[in-house]
DNA sequence: ACGTCTACCTGTCGGC
DNA sequence: TGCCGACAGGTAGACG
């Protein structure tokens, strides 16, 4: 579910309502990626000042230090008055002055962290080697192509490596790819110039996009899998292995790319 | 430093 | 209907 647009999401719909509450109580489920790294009782009483986003980590700014959240594979965040009773899935819960806050990770691949600063231990492992931020303006075409022409890797493993840029997913690359008009396998540093400024609009398009989108289909949050759908329905090459290409009708493609399934039109993508 | 591979976990789906 | 393998939106850490 989680790719940056899903988590920006998140955001946006939890940011103003839980700014401001203090925490209240703390439930712990089956274990996530890592150990929450405090001990409970010295969260009660804090204030959530901020809720940021980093690549896919939300960035919980706390009276001290702050907590790091991610969704993983199957993640998702609820905030509400009420919650329904807690399932077998629901592996942390914070019970606020302004609500609670549960998330939600069958496969619990996702991870709540908390960092006392975002530039050190903790913090520093798991956000001090992500790329830039593709809606920032610090995603300038001039150091995308730099960064393309020291990579060997194909383009689409580099792009999901989030060594370059942050965000970009498993359904994402295969879609800005075919928007650009590149196969997924062409090494990085083959990428030229035009092709790669192409590239960098459609990064930047695409998530915008999908942003705007998941904000219309889940904004009350009630339906969790609304944005997925309502995604995967306009999605170009992902999930569409045999279909007909959009643009050309040719046969979409599937092919595996380190273990993770790549979608593209063999026909529009060179 | 770079590229590749493994591991973590549960649910779902297609084929037999 | 039931079982079984393949696969799923991520990424740190180990290894060569």
């Amino acid at each position: 579910m989680p790719e940056l647009p899903e988590v920006e999401v998140t955001r946006r719909g939890l940011a103003d309502a839980i700014q401001g509450v203090s925490i209240e109580g703390v439930q712990l489920g089956k274990p996530l990626r890592w150990p929450l790294g405090i001990a409970e009782q010295r969260l009660l009483g804090q204030a959530v000042r901020s809720l940021r986003r980093r690549g896919k980590y939300l960035l919980m700014d706390l009276d001290e230090g702050l907590l790091l959240i991610h969704l993983g594979m199957s993640g998702s965040l609820r905030f509400a008055p009420e919650l329904p009773p807690r399932g077998a899935h629901d592996h942390f819960e914070l019970r606020t002055s302004g609500g609670v806050l549960r998330l939600h990770d069958p496969r619990r691949f996702g991870a709540v962290v908390w960092a006392e600063r975002e530039d050190a231990g903790m913090g520093l492992k798991l956000l001090g080697s992500l790329g830039v931020e593709p809606l920032e303006e610090g995603f300038t075409f001039e150091g995308f192509w730099r960064g393309l022409q020291r990579s060997r890797v194909a383009i689409k493993q580099l792009l999901l490596s989030g060594k370059l840029v942050v965000g970009v997913g498993n359904i994402y690359a295969s879609e800005v790819l075919f928007l650009a008009g590149i196969a997924p396998t062409k090494p990085a540093r083959r990428v030229g110039r035009a092709a790669a400024q192409r590239l960098h609009a459609a990064i930047r398009q695409v998530l915008a996009q999908a942003i705007a989108a998941g904000g219309s289909t889940l904004r009350d949050f009630s339906h969790v899998d609304g944005y997925a759908g309502a995604f995967q329905e306009q999605a170009s090459v992902y999930d569409r292995a045999g279909q007909p290409c959009r643009r050309c009708g040719g046969a979409v493609a599937q092919i595996q790319q380190g273990q993770r399934s790549t979608y593209y039109c063999p026909r529009c993508q060179k």
